[in-house]
RNA sequence: GGAGAGAUGCUCGAGCGGUUGAAGAGGCACGCCUGGAAAGCGUGUAGUCGCCUAAAGUGGCUCGUGGGUUCGAAUCCCACUCUCUCCGCCA
């Protein structure tokens, strides 16, 4: 969430940022702020009252120690009615922060100065493109018919294990996930990150800190017994690691990368953009996770954007980069750039990779802090990439590299995969 | 799942109703000493929200979390969470 400081010191630079989010509820600004005065104003004469209780059991100290009883008492019969009124103003006080919390984490976070506003996905500027689009013959088919004409996936037998958008690999299916969580990882860790593995379950409080909670709880799958959440990515147990930590000037850049599985409940998901692999409830992805000062934060996105770059390249395909335009960026991020690859028998661009810069939107959350030069306790910059999600990369990969004999394996995944051809 | 023990600052550890945000030790930082270092000596060393234009100063809260008792709670009571030990079950 935003912090209150900047929304009391740049109100008005607040409200225009919002404005290119497309956020509606602008007046919300000057209700914080009217909150925020009040909470103040409790806070300075419920101290107040505090002090006055604390200095008058002080000097009930001091005189049952003197042994003057009849002081004593007399003292504690003044203080009865100091008493009601920090009851009071205590509990007008808690009424009054809670509420203005709860408004606080309906603002979305500032887009970032380049970031134009906009609608919908169509408004996205497309900052980069490259790789040549394979014309592929009229025998081409969707992934679809080729995960089932090599047995390499089966949907159907998800189906019937667990339900729709929980698919079985096969065979060289199932190599294949493991040749690209593979490739990725490797790669990762070459360019300075640590692999991490983490728990594919959390508590509230870690969905609170990345965002999660409270506004998409319905997109997580739930365990009521446990009151734990099966995670949407990796992103949300690799940042919570650091949620109440104050990292020292030295840790920074922390570099996480993490493989999980991710569960999805895509909740209100219908229709030809959920066939084969375009939309699963449990997919694979390798996330990367940076925490960074403020002043680094955006060299880096870029360096993030260039690795995650590299994977796509690394596996020769099309692809082009976006930068989401307000209508479009997510209610947590700053900037975020799309990665999407093109998959030539659908004759459509697949969403493979999102990168972010979160700012301080994540770490206010969760008092993820660093203590710079000064000695000064701020908040770190949080951010997070794919790098990359598997199943519309496999579905590109198959589809591009179609032949009639058989599906190319990128030269990267050879040696993963163990054969250079998937017949 | 059953029985027991415990949770205090960067770390260890004392405190078990009264100026205790917290003894002591270690670590770390700075200073003195030294040609330089070690040792020694000295000083400092949590977070957070307010008040104050800012600095200085000052007030509230925080001893796992949330409640309660009391004029006053790290200390007493209740609930919860977590950790450890033993037993059971188990990849």
């Amino acid at each position: 969430m935003l912090t209150i400081q900047l929304i009391r010191q740049e109100t008005e630079y607040v409200k225009e940022r919002l404005a290119v989010k497309n956020f509606k509820n602008i007046a919300l600004v000057n209700e914080i702020i009217v909150l925020d005065d009040n909470r103040r104003k409790l806070q300075l004469e419920r101290d107040d009252a505090q002090n006055e209780m604390n200095s008058r059991s002080r000097e009930i100290g001091i005189a049952i120690k003197e042994k003057d009883m009849a002081k004593a008492e007399s003292l504690k019969n003044e203080t009865a009615e100091l008493k009601e009124k920090i009851r009071v103003l205590n509990q007008q006080h808690d009424d009054v922060v809670a509420e203005l919390n709860n408004k606080l984490v309906l603002l979305p976070n500032l887009p970032h100065a380049s970031v134009k506003a906009g609608h919908s996905a169509e408004d996205n500027e497309i900052i980069h493109s490259e790789g040549a689009i394979p014309e592929l013959g009229p025998d081409a088919v969707p992934h679809w018919e080729l995960t089932s004409k090599y047995k390499l996936i089966d949907f159907e037998l998800g189906v019937k294990i667990t339900g729709a958008g929980f698919p079985v690999y096969t065979g060289l299916g199932a190599r294949f996930q493991r040749a690209l969580i593979n490739y990725f990882l490797t790669e990762a860790v070459k360019a300075g990150y640590t692999e991490i593995q983490p728990p594919l379950m959390v508590n509230e409080a870690s969905g609170y800190g990345t965002g999660q909670l409270p506004d998409k709880d319905g997109q997580m799958y739930y365990a009521n017994e446990d009151n734990l959440y099966l995670i949407p990515t990796a992103e949300v147990p690799v940042t919570n690691i650091y949620r109440d930590v104050i990292l020292k000037a030295e840790d920074l850049p922390v570099k996480n990368v993490a493989y999980s599985a991710c569960f999805r409940r895509e909740a209100g998901s219908y229709g030809k953009d959920v066939r084969g692999l375009n939309r699963l409830h449990q997919f694979d992805k390798v996330e990367i996770v940076q925490i960074s000062t403020p002043d680094k934060s955006y060299a880096v996105l870029e360096e993030m954007r260039v690795h995650v770059a590299s994977l796509i390249q690394g596996l020769g395909l099309p692809f082009r980069v976006l930068r989401l335009c307000g209508g479009d960026i997510s209610f947590t991020s700053a900037l975020t750039y799309d990665f999407e690859v093109f998959s030539a028998a659908q004759q459509k661009w697949l969403e493979v990779s999102s990168v972010s810069n979160f700012e301080s939107f994540q770490s206010n959350r969760m008092k993820l802090r660093y203590k710079d030069a000064e000695g000064k306790t701020q908040l770190a910059h949080t951010l997070n990439g794919s790098a990359l999600a598997l199943p519309r990369i496999v579905a590109s990969l198959l589809e591009n590299n179609q032949t009639p004999d058989g599906i190319r394996v990128p030269e990267v995944l050879v040696s993963f995969m163990g054969t250079d051809i998937i017949k």
